[in-house]
DNA sequence: CTTCTAGTTTAGAATCGTTATAAAGTATTT
DNA sequence: AAATACTTTATAACGATTCTAAACTAGAAG
């Protein structure tokens, strides 16, 4: 894969298992750590160190090619998507769901703080069923 | 302090000085259990426990009178703004700022997953120094 | 008031996600 | 094939948060 080799990360095993999970797909992909050590270990039929798991998802992270998302709670979620665009969080599933940058305008933003500059922006529309209360995580 | 009573809470002095922290001033408050746990400690020249500040804040934040901000990291920032708003993030000083709703306007919102219903929006503006690298968190 | 009861505080243990460590293993270079 | 550098792994360490059980206190009842 040469996400790795640009990421300088050699391909290993559990490296090449992780990278085809998170890159060879069409749509988007949402994940936690847990959920990616589940399906990766499942692939090659063997477990996989959390360590490495929080490797290499990091150096992908680095290099540009993984998102960390913004979301309450103490687990960290990341995005295969690393444009600028934005989800709606399920909060009963926990699911996020992307939507394109161009379906959310954004208008009349307010003045920046002197000497900064915006860096990312991110909108997150919670939903959940009409009826039901809030999960808090 | 009837958000105490409100919350089913006994107006202990612990709590008191919790209340009077987040509740009176006149613009928004934002914190971690940390940073509220230095204020209070200082005011009343006394150690708080932890699980003191966490029933408390939970409390408060069920009843709906603190919101729970949506930020990647590990730790948990809480809000006295309940109304539906939006934030600049500092990502080099951790430092929130409210945006009013006013100041922010969504156009075009893509259609929402059926059976759901729009719970909260969230706009989180991330700003850093013009020639800064990110900090990761 | 004093006693009783239910709610509260506390220190510390437990838990959870994440990061660090050091030894054993593997890809790459020579 | 041997040397080197990078990887994986299990496990320890860590920080934030939650749990627990015992000591404490506000408010109710007499």
């Amino acid at each position: 894969m040469n996400k790795l080799r640009a990421s300088g990360l050699r391909p290993t095993k559990q490296r090449l298992a992780i990278s085809k999970i998170l890159f060879n797909r069409k749509e988007t992909f949402h994940f936690t750590i847990d959920q990616l050590k589940k399906i990766a270990e499942k692939n090659i039929k063997k477990k996989i160190s959390l360590a490495t798991l929080y490797n290499t998802v990091h150096a992908f992270e680095k290099k540009g090619y993984l998102k960390e998302i913004s979301l309450k709670g103490n687990k960290t979620f990341f995005d295969t998507n690393t444009k600028s665009h934005h989800h709606f969080y399920d909060e009963e599933t926990s699911q996020l769901t992307d939507i394109k940058n161009e379906n959310i305008s954004i208008n009349n933003l307010p003045k920046i703080p002197i000497g900064k500059k915006i860096k990312d922006i991110e909108v997150t529309i919670k939903v959940a069923s009409n009826n039901q209360k809030q999960k808090h995580n």
